[in-house]
DNA sequence: ATGGTAGACCCTCTA
């Protein structure tokens, strides 16, 4: 969203237009008190939300009862960062994710920042969720933005951004430890070419150049990919006036059997 | 490791 509160008239009109059943935003930029609720609400959407002053903040919408199952990802409970929020709703489990972004990834001595540090840290907590929500055999979305480029297809001009958090090998290693548990990358699985991007920097006229980047990602367990009929992403939002610089990633899955 | 723009908020931080 980069701020719903500055977003609300771009954030309705999508709603209104693309009518998801289920909605996982991120980057709210405001406590719970401040979401405006009411307004979504009068779409048709419930509402749940983990919010936070200033930074980060996620929430969760949806035309079905939300059940809220976590609004942190476990493993470390000294972190504040509101970054993850889980539920069950329709009868599958969704979480709306916030990956921190972790730039720069050095410090002065070219070591890894705390900031990437940070990021590699949460990227193993969401390894070890993702491990132990795959032993329950529940259809799950897991979507959000990530922050990492999986491929050189992913970004408009991968050398330059190969010492950046979102790129660098450790970042897209532990993406891959990821996939490997046996989830799936919704996009990647109903579409193959290079190019397609979810996120236009506002600087330097990265959207008129399209020099975008894939960072916004729907990961889905064996029983939700079996249910995967569609997936694409909506590069209309990114074009209008005051727009997030994301633009909406989006899947549909089948009924269950 | 910097610069470009945007948002929150108290002027600098985060992305």
């Amino acid at each position: 969203m980069n701020s719903i509160r500055a977003r609300l008239p771009n954030a309705l009109a999508w709603l209104r237009d693309a009518a998801p059943d289920v909605a996982l935003l991120q980057e709210i930029k405001c406590i719970d008190e401040q979401f405006p609720r009411l307004e979504i609400e009068d779409l048709g959407y419930n509402v749940a939300v983990a919010g936070q002053k200033t930074y980060n903040g996620v929430a969760l919408l949806s035309k079905r009862p939300i059940e809220v199952e976590l609004t942190a990802l476990p493993g470390d409970a000294d972190d504040g960062q509101a970054r993850y929020l889980e539920a069950l709703t329709g009868g599958v489990r969704v979480a709306s994710v916030y990956l921190p972004n972790g730039n720069p990834a050095f410090d002065e001595d070219g070591r890894d920042s705390a900031k990437y540090a940070y990021k590699l840290a949460w990227m193993e907590r969401l390894y070890d969720h993702v491990r132990a929500l795959l032993a329950t055999e529940d259809a799950f979305v897991l979507g959000g933005d990530y922050n990492v480029i999986p491929e050189e297809g992913d970004v408009y001009d991968p050398p330059a951004w190969k010492d950046d958090a979102l790129f660098r090998p450790e970042t897209r290693a532990a993406w891959r430890k990821i996939l490997h548990l046996g989830v799936t990358d919704a996009f990647r699985a109903h579409h193959r070419e290079a190019g397609r991007y979810s996120y236009w920097s506002y600087r330097g006229g990265a959207w008129g150049r399209d020099h975008g980047l894939r960072i916004d990602h729907m990961l889905l367990s064996p029983q939700a990919a079996d249910r995967l009929h569609a997936c694409g992403i909506d590069k209309g939002p990114r074009g209008a006036e005051k727009a997030s610089d994301h633009t909406p990633v989006w899947c549909e899955l089948k009924e269950a059997p």
